[in-house]
DNA sequence: CTGGATGATTTGTG
DNA sequence: CACAAATCATCCAG
């Protein structure tokens, strides 16, 4: 093994020596090159030597790169770093998911009131999907960057032997290394942050999550909304009260109303029936409930016990729609409906103060002639 | 897959 | 800020 390499200057001198002076008497031969290069190596002065030009490099080239900067990109990092284990990615895959999974919940601010575990078992499984590449792609970067350099310091030290390369270059390459590497590794936490970030924004975005409500509120705001037909603006007590009725927010219940009235508005006749429905409701309970009067007070919602702080113009209400879908039904066309509503809410004045039978039948009537 | 229903958001107004 | 109107995005029955 060690004479076949007839190149190598470190193979045995004797026979080198031997081959060169048999052939060669060429000065620009492989052979006689590597006869001086080995007289060199074997020179006793060259430690010294190497060592003093160590010294100058350090001096020169190594001191100008000596001063590296690191300073923007580890705040960077840092920021990364921390970001990364706020989202529960940094942290190596877990398998007992006891109180660890409720931290990841409760981490999610402003979340929607509604229950939807279905949604963040679907967003930590794909959370644990970008958790698994991360490690996954960490642990090869990792493994090349410790492969590279163990090859580079290897190659290093081999050349030492060679040309003057001080232990502390060595170690300064290294340290280049593993900052090209870090700058690698800082693209995949960043690719990893944003994987996040869209993850988050898709499944936690309220309005991406709409939920329609359950019967009971439907049933609860479709109560109080026919029954304050003509003036369906829910005070805020009255909005506290139907959004814990309902199981909602009062935001939502705002939204519904909001959502209600211009629906409702803009196409009655759609909303007949359950129009119909709802008003046959209130009528059925104020006569039951109220037998003799219902002037005092009338309760809207009957699954209640309690009594309600609701405006007292149910059954005004409820006999106003009764009329009006008396009304429409006689009359075929929709054109009048508009034009009702519109008097009704936004118009001159609300009738709510008319609750006579008698009503304001002159819109319906102007229109049946025409 | 499609159209209507529906809850949420945005924009404009008083 | 509350509301109207328009619009967006999703749900859901057919």
């Amino acid at each position: 093994m060690v004479t076949v390499l007839s190149g190598d200057p470190y193979s045995t001198p004797d026979v080198l020596g031997e081959q060169l002076k048999k052939t060669c008497l060429s000065s620009s031969c492989s052979a006689c090159w590597n006869d001086r290069k080995h007289a060199l190596n074997c020179h006793r002065m060259k430690p010294a030597l190497f060592s003093v030009l160590c010294e100058i490099k350090e001096k020169t080239v190594l001191g100008i790169h000596g001063i590296q900067e690191e300073g923007p990109s580890n705040a960077q990092l840092m920021r990364l770093d921390n970001m990364l284990l706020a989202e529960g990615v940094s942290r190596p895959e877990r398998r007992g998911r006891g109180g660890s999974a409720a931290a990841a919940n409760t981490a999610t601010p402003g979340g929607c009131p509604n229950d939807n575990s279905l949604e963040h078992s679907d967003y930590r499984a794909k959370l644990s999907q970008i958790r698994q590449i991360y490690h996954s792609e960490l642990e090869k970067y990792e493994q090349a960057c410790r492969e590279f350099t163990t090859h580079v310091t290897n190659l290093l030290q081999e050349q030492s032997r060679m040309r003057p390369v001080s232990p502390k270059e060595i170690e300064r390459m290294v340290g280049v290394i593993h900052g090209k590497f870090n700058a690698i590794q800082m693209q995949l936490k960043q690719s990893t942050c944003e994987a996040v970030m869209t993850l988050r924004s898709r499944f936690l975005d309220a309005r991406r999550k709409r939920r329609n409500f359950s019967k009971q509120a439907t049933e609860v705001l479709n109560e109080y909304f026919y029954s304050h037909l003509s003036n369906p603006y829910p005070s805020e007590e009255a909005k506290e009260e139907l959004a814990r009725k309902g199981g909602i927010t009062v935001s939502q219940v705002s939204n519904w109303f909001g959502n209600k009235r211009i629906r409702y508005k803009k196409n009655m006749g759609k909303f007949q029936e359950e129009a119909t429905i709802y008003t046959t409701k209130m009528a059925v309970d104020t006569t039951k409930v109220g037998g003799l009067r219902s002037q005092a007070s009338c309760p809207s919602t009957p699954s209640s016990g309690s009594s309600d702080p609701f405006p007292l113009t149910s059954a005004g209400d409820a006999l106003i729609t009764l009329q009006t879908l008396a009304s429409l039904r006689r009359t075929p066309a929709g054109g009048s409906l508009r034009s009702q509503a519109k008097s009704g809410w936004q118009g001159a004045a609300p009738p709510a103060s008319t609750a006579s039978p008698a009503g304001d039948p002159g819109s319906v009537h102007s229109d049946a002639s025409n």
